[in-house]
DNA sequence: GTCTATAACATGATAGAC
DNA sequence: GTCTATCATGTTATAGAC
C-alpha cells in the first residue's frame, strides 16, 4: 500500500468521524480503526491529533463559507441572483450534511485566528459585501422590498442551512422517520426558493 | 453551607460548561472549579457525569422544544397566532442563547430514548399536530399561502433560531464585532416578523 | 458534607524492531 | 511504512479521614 492512499483514508477515515463527534469526542483509536490501520501510523502521517483536525476542518470551511461563488458572481437580476444560490447552496450542503453543524460547534469558543489566517481578509467576506451593495441598489430600484441586507442574507442563510443543523430536533418535532425527512429534504429547494420569492415581492 | 445551596451551585456551574463546551470537552474538574468545590463533592451529589449532563441536558430541551405553548394556544388568526410565536420563542432563547446549540449537538448521534420517555409522545409534538391542522384550515380559507405546513413550520424556527446557533459564522461572514451582532439581534425579532409577514401575504 | 489521596482506566504520543 | 509495546499524562470515580 503505497504512501498516498493510507495517507488519504486517514483523512477520510478522519474527516467522517471529526464530522460526526467533534474534536473533542473522537478518539485517534478511532479513526485508526475505520482507516484500517493502528494508532502510530496516525502520527508518523500527522504529527498529532490536533494537526489532523486542523485539515479537515480547514477543509470543512472551506464547504460551509459560500464557495458558491458561480452563483453570485454573474449579473442576474438580484432576485433570480439570490433564487441560484440558494439552489445552488442547498445542493451542496445536501452532499456534505454534516459539515454546517461541525464548522459551527468548532467554531464556537475558539479563537478566530486558528481558522483563518489574518492577512487575506477572505473571498467570500469581499463577495458577500459586493451582493450587499447589489441588494442596496435593487431596493434603491423599487425591485425588492428594502429589508436591511444582513438581516436578509442571514434569512436566506437560514432557511438553506438550518435542516440540516437542526435535523434531529425537526424529526421529533414533526415526528418524522428518516424516510420522511429524506422526502421532506428533496422538498427542500423548491419550497426555500418559493418561500423567499414571495417575500422578495413588492408590495 | 447547606446541601441544597452547594447542589444548586453544581447545576449552574455544570450547566453554564456543559452549554457551551458539550458532554465531551468538559471536565468534571473545571466544573467543581466554577462551583467553588472539589471534584468528589460532584460524585457526592450526582453520581457521574453521566446523571449531572443528564440532568442539565434535560432542561435545556424543555427549553429548546417549544414550551412557547402560551404563544400558540389561544385562538387568534393565524397570522397574527405564527408572529406571536416568533417573538415570543426569540425572546426565549435570546435569555439562554447557547441552548439551542447545545441541545441539537448533543442531540445529533444518541438514540431518541436518551432524551424522551417513549411513553408520552410529547405535549410539543400534540401542540404542533393541532397548529399543523390550523394552517392546512386557513389554507383553505385562503389567508397564507399554501406551504407545505411542515416547511412553513421549519421556516419559522430557522428565522428565529438560526442566527444564535450560527452566530461565530454570521459574525465572520459578515464582518461584525461583537457589539455589532448584539445591535444585529435587537432588530432581528422585528425583522423576522415583517420577512414572515410579507412571505404570509396572499398572491 | 467536605476534604485529600489515590485507584482504575482511557488516551495521546513515542520508541524501536521489522 | 508499518507494526507492537510502552510511556506519560489526564480523567472519572472511589476510599477513608475529619
Amino acid at each position: 500500500m503505497d504512501k498516498s492512499d493510507t495517507r488519504q483514508r486517514i483523512i477520510e477515515a478522519a474527516r467522517r468521524i471529526f464530522l460526526q463527534k467533534g474534536m473533542a469526542g473522537t478518539r485517534m483509536q478511532e479513526i485508526a480503526d475505520a482507516a484500517g490501520i493502528n494508532k502510530a501510523m496516525l502520527h508518523y502521517y500527522f504529527r498529532s491529533k490536533e494537526q489532523l483536525f486542523k485539515l479537515v476542518f480547514a477543509e470543512a470551511v472551506k464547504e460551509i463559507f459560500p464557495k458558491v461563488e458561480k452563483a453570485l458572481a454573474g449579473d442576474l437580476p438580484i432576485r433570480e441572483k439570490l433564487l441560484a444560490f440558494v439552489r445552488a447552496y442547498i445542493s451542496q450542503i445536501r452532499e456534505h450534511p454534516f459539515v454546517p453543524l461541525f464548522v459551527i460547534h468548532e467554531l464556537s469558543n475558539r479563537p478566530t485566528e486558528f481558522f483563518m489566517e489574518p492577512e487575506k481578509s477572505g473571498a467570500p467576506q469581499k463577495m458577500l459585501q459586493k451582493l450587499m451593495q447589489e441588494i442596496i441598489h435593487a431596493q434603491q430600484r423599487g425591485e425588492i422590498p428594502d429589508y436591511p441586507p444582513q438581516h436578509l442574507w442571514v434569512n436566506i442563510l437560514a432557511l438553506s442551512i438550518f435542516p440540516f443543523i437542526a435535523r434531529p430536533l425537526i424529526q421529533q418535532l414533526l415526528q418524522m422517520d428518516d424516510k420522511a425527512f429524506e422526502r421532506f429534504l428533496e422538498e427542500r429547494t423548491a419550497q426555500v426558493a418559493r418561500f423567499l420569492d414571495q417575500a422578495l415581492r413588492i408590495a
